[in-house]
Parts: C-alpha cells; structure tokens; sequence
DNA sequence: ATTAGTCGCAACACGAATGTTGCAAGTCGA
DNA sequence: TCGACTTGCAACATTCGTGTTGCGACTAAT
C-alpha cells in the first residue's frame, strides 16, 4: 500500500486533507481544491503535492471509507447469531461510521474502481444473506422480496445518515428506531 | 412570467434542453452546456440563446419541475378524503412526475430561490397534515413521531425514482409496494 | 547538530468551460 | 409571398480550475 512510511506530521496533514475533502465536497460536491485545501486548513499546493490529481484524491478518500465500511460490517457479521441482533450490530456500526463520511461513501457505492465496488457488492452479499436468513427464520414476511427489503433498508441508513445534526445523536437510538420502522412500519 | 410569447419552433426547442438538461444532468451533475446541448439535439449556441447563463438553466429546470411537483401534490390532496386513499393518490402522482426528471426535483428541493423554496415548504406543510391525520385516525401509530414519518416517507420515494428502469414500470405498483412497507414493514 | 523531509507562498503554464458575436440558411406565420 | 424569427456554425475573448516549479522557513528524527 504506502511504498514509502509518511513522516509523522506529513501522515496528520493527509488526515486533514481528507476530512476537509469530506467536510467540502459533501456541502458542495463540485468544490474546487482551493476549497478543500481551505477546509483541511493547508495551502492547495500542499493538497497537490500529497494528492497529484483531483481524481486521485476522491480515489483515496472513498478508498478510505470503504475500508472503514467493510470492517464495520465485518465486525458485526455473523452466520450464527439471531438476524435481529446481527442487523442492529450492522447498522449501528455502519451509521457510526457513516455518519460524517457521507459523501465519501455514496461516492464508493457507485465507484469505477474495481476493488472498492467488489467490497461494496461483498458488503451488498453480506446483506443479502442476512436478509434471507431474516425471512427463512420469520423475522421478515415469507413474501417480501430481498432485492426491495435491501433497498429500503440502504434507503433508511442513507435518510438518517444525511440528517445535519445527526452526529450529535446518539447512534444506538436511531438504529433502534430504523430497525423497528423496517421491520413494523408506521402504521397501526 | 413571459414577456414575449414565443414562436412553436421556439418553444418546442426549450422544452427539448430543458429535457435534454435533465438528462445530463441527471447522469452527470457535473455535465457542460455542450453535453447538454448533445443531449438536447441543439447547438450549444441556441442553449445559450435560450438561458444566458448555466445558472439561469439549471433555475429555469428547478422551477418547471417544481411546478410539476405542486400540481401533482395538489390534485392528489383532500381534507376530507381517507388518508389511506389520498396517501396513495399522492404517491402515485408524485412518482409518475419524479420518475424521469430525478435530478431537477431533487435540486428544487434545496433550492435556494425563495420562490421554490416556498412550494416545497408548502408541500411539506401539506404531507405533514396528512400524516397528522392519518395518525389522528388510528392509520398510524400513536406515538409516531411525524418528522420521522414524513422523512421514511420521502426516503422511500426517493429510493423508488432512482431506480433505473422504473420508467418502464407501473407507478401504481410501486405506490402500493411502498404504501404498504410504510405503514407495515417488511416484519412477519 | 545535522540531514532529510515538509509546508506555505508566489508565480507560471495549460486546458476546459463559459459566454458573445456575426453571418448564412432555413422556418414559421400573417 | 414576405418579413420576422430561429437555428447552426465558426470564431473569439475571458474566466476559472488544475497542475507545476522554485524558494525560503520550519520541523521531525537520527
């Protein structure tokens, strides 16, 4: 991965750099680089220098969320125990993590680049089986197709992910309140 | 709203780039006034002609569909109908617009012209009442948050016209698939 | 303390997108 | 038919974002 190791204060400012981008280009997705040089709090020529292309940039920060992404739901992951707590484990992580690294992480969803898209489609298995096994174990209706299970269930996390404020909410509440409206709905 | 009425030829042309807008757009944020005027069958000059600026296009998009939006809303709302039946109404007339012209609702609906910024507010004015009286009337639960209701709601719309291909596919299917997750779930 | 690495700043080159203009050819409508 | 309107095309100026380079000052690590 890093053919050279980063001097210690040089690895901080690529951290900065990529909270910046994130903190830019999810307010505004056609920042130009001043503006994340200016989010990260360094100048564009330092941006330019650890990052040499634009493209290369948005490539490290979704490659950055991706990995975040897959160890939350790998952690959480588990063929034998009960679907419903497996499927608060996984949201709950997978909000914490997403929760602040929005952009970044729509961005992965719908990446070029063959690595990352194969650990989103692992990720987006991952669901699939857990949602199966939800249904063959009557957590879900016998009838409810997995394909629109999964799309609702994305659909919530990206609702409550994109909720300004959201950071300072408790990630063990909302999951509870999602899971319990996916599962019951709204209605009487 | 037109000074001047214009000539048929004209006016099929706008409709063109304003379709042909939506289009790139919708495929690319990102997209140029020449992508745009590919995708609207018209040379990048007679774009300009019609929209000085980028800024005034993207304007001009927004507030056709918004307009598009408040008529479907407004023909589907009642005060007196079931709030079941006018739920359904509502959705199936808001996806039958949304469904093609994706990105141009989506932009209205953090526009920043006051104008749009109005109709949506006004629209969701409008959904929050209904949800209020659903619950009143035992549709929903009682103890369900309504700023919560109407964001699960939204989300599932918006979850619904992304898909590709919806365009081929019945919008009174979708509505009912969707009402139905809303108020019930996807849980035994 | 020395060395290598890092940052900010200023300046530059380059390309791409935007917006404008003039003109010739074609079309709508009275 | 005739006049006004509209479009496409080519050419142009301008602005903006990108990416590069060199230099002086500072800092981490040995």
């Amino acid at each position: 991965m890093h053919a050279k190791p980063l001097r210690a204060d040089a690895e901080r400012t690529v951290r900065a750099i990529l909270a910046g981008a994130e903190c830019a280009l999810s307010a505004n997705p056609a920042a130009t680089m001043e503006q994340i040089a200016e989010a990260a709090g360094v100048a564009r020529t330092t941006v330019h220098r650890r990052f040499t292309t634009r493209e290369e940039l948005v490539q490290a920060l979704t490659a950055w969320a991706t990995a975040q992404f897959a160890e939350a739901v790998d952690t959480a992951t588990s063929e034998t125990a009960p679907p419903l707590v497996v499927l608060h484990r996984v949201t709950a992580n997978v909000l914490r993590v997403k929760i602040g690294w929005g952009y970044a992480m729509n961005r992965a969803a719908a990446s070029s680049d063959p690595e990352i898209a194969r650990v989103h489609a692992d990720v987006l298995d991952k669901c699939d089986r857990l949602l199966r096994r939800a249904r063959a174990e009557g957590l879900l209706r016998s009838d409810v197709d997995i394909e629109w299970a999964r799309r609702c269930y994305y659909a919530l996390i990206h609702e409550v992910t994109q909720d300004r404020g959201a950071t300072e909410l408790d990630a063990d509440a909302l999951t509870t309140r999602l899971v319990d409206t996916l599962l019951n709905g709204l209605g009487a």
